[in-house]
DNA sequence: GTTAGATCATCAGTAAAGCTGAGGATCAGC
DNA sequence: GCTGATCCTCAGCTTTACTGATGATCTAAC
């Protein structure tokens, strides 16, 4: 997960060169520095993390079953992008934890609508408080301000190309 | 690698939500955007570096040893910040392509020389040039401006942690 | 109504990326 | 000339994510 110690830092090089960060021929390489930014906040993340038992994939699905009010799994697994298959998976999981809780859909016997259980609100808000400050964490060296521009770049960025749409699956 | 179709976007759901993209409780996480930042650039990068024969990771490995003269393995790994033992079957991928040369070095058995090619240089000149096009692609809905600023902003990010510093291995 | 095709959840198998731990060879300090 | 560290390699494991198949169910066309 976290590359040897979470941040890139390396200290300097026997005889050779004095050891960059980020090496210079990468420097600018988007793919590069957003694995590394990921890598960052991951280090970050995960001892947040730790105290509640869920993985941040396990959160983001338990935030997206809270806001949307009685998914079906395929239904969370799009609103993911994440694939079906791993769905499956990830409910198995938070299920055995107690956090959320499957049940036959009434109107259509193949779904299951899922839903967080009380404990699963529980542990989602405040694993939410945990990861927004491991956020910040990472954010810090650049100002409130740019911060915020940043997330938007980010957000343009994976906005669904200007013309497309063609269903999915 | 990208999930379905390469962008996140999604058609109208059946009966519920207009399914919007990001989904609400997810469009300030910043590892998820993050995480879809980067699905975005391999979808357009991998079509990019086909006709290459190589994966991004292995150009990066060809950037870093292009520019370091004579490296070690270990030295190289450290560069890029990737495992000891990653970075061996790297370079044996890239070996058995002829990309990269495996020398024995003059001063210490113990250690490997690795240089590219005059092949491996030809095809990362060309390569480089295809995934700068589709980093182009990627951040095109931001101004020249704010794309600098963007990559400056990531740069911070994953600057080694203001006073730390300790041995890596 | 029955049947053909689509949809949903699940499972088995696969692949890529990355790590740990162990090994054999070599080097450096004492 | 040992002892401990360093470098490369290999085997094995974990995580994440995908494909393809299966069975159950729904929908629509007839």
């Amino acid at each position: 997960m976290s590359n040897h110690t979470g941040t890139g830092a390396v200290e300097p090089e026997d005889g050779e060169r004095p050891e960059e960060w980020p090496p210079a021929p990468l420097a600018d390489r988007l793919g590069f520095l957003l694995k590394h930014a990921q890598i960052e906040l991951a280090a970050l993340s995960e001892p947040a993390l730790r105290p509640f038992g869920i993985s941040g994939r396990e959160l983001a699905v338990l935030s997206v079953l809270a806001d949307g009010g009685s998914l079906s799994q395929h239904q969370a697994a799009r609103r993911l992008a994440i694939d079906r298959t791993t769905m499956v998976a990830l409910l198995d999981g938070l299920e055995a934890k107690g956090l959320v809780e499957r049940r036959p859909h009434p109107g259509d016997r193949r779904r299951n609508v899922v839903e967080p259980t009380a404990e699963g609100r529980r542990v989602m808000d405040e694993a939410l408080r945990a990861t927004r400050d491991a956020e910040r964490r990472l954010l810090a060296p650049l100002g409130d301000a740019e911060a915020k521009r940043f997330k938007e770049a980010l957000r343009a960025l994976i906005a669904p190309a200007p013309a497309r749409g063609h269903p999915i699956h």
